[in-house]
DNA sequence: TCATATACCGAAAATTTTTTCGGTACTTGG
DNA sequence: CCAAGTACCGAAAAAATTTTCGGTATATGA
């Protein structure tokens, strides 16, 4: 009752802001991918994320194009041929991105032996 | 069984490790929250958050001290109190929460010209 | 020719997350 | 007594996300 339909939440609150555009389940990992500033084909995108759905990967980087992340190159050639890069706007999350790996590594015994959590 | 993780990937993954653990819609703004060492009262942890429903408040907190990020204090008082606060390991995780906060901050501007998404 | 590769997309299924709703139990203030 | 507050929980509905499946089209190599 006392609280009202969402909007712009997102757009209220920085923090909800900056993790709307990387908590999708891979798109940090694509950040993470494509962070040396080389261009990747799709094709190779998954084959570096085999656990993800190629279906979503291509989603998921659709959107992250949308938002100014990753910038994609379609070249006219048959078979098709298309990479994505990343954009400044994109290079700007990879401290947070840094800092997520580094805590992860640092903290990944603790959870290892927490969860085998099935 | 609050949760379980179905796969390891994000036990094989640091960077989904640590994304696991904040991405749920309220959990990095529930961090914020309790950053400062204050325990608070769940009903005051709701009013701080109105957007979100109360009940997903509680599941995310659950979650959260299950994960070791938030501990929870019950006082056997009448009406009942209880309290959470932000653990060692959950302090540990405010330099990302930073980043994000600095980072939505600063792009704020672009992302409320665009959009209309999400 | 046929299998494979490239890239992409729609539709629907499956799964997960979030929200709503209604309930328990007890106390205090009006 | 009644309403409101405090904390909590289960069940189910709703919404969002992810996955699967099948399809488009063209080219290359065996």
């Amino acid at each position: 009752m006392a609280y009202e339909k969402k909007i712009p939440v997102d757009l209220d609150c920085p923090l909800r802001l900056t993790m709307s555009l990387i908590e999708s389940k891979w798109k940090s990992c694509i950040l993470d991918e494509l962070r040396n500033g080389n261009p990747k084909r799709p094709s190779e995108i998954h084959k570096c994320l085999p656990e993800a759905a190629p279906r979503v990967l291509d989603i998921q980087l659709k959107e992250m194009v949308e938002d100014g992340l990753v910038e994609k190159t379609i070249y006219p050639e048959l078979p098709p041929r298309s990479e994505y890069n990343i954009t400044e706007l994109g290079l700007s999350l990879i401290p947070i991105i840094d800092l997520m790996l580094k805590w992860g590594k640092e903290h990944f015994d603790i959870f290892e032996r927490k969860f085998g959590r099935k």
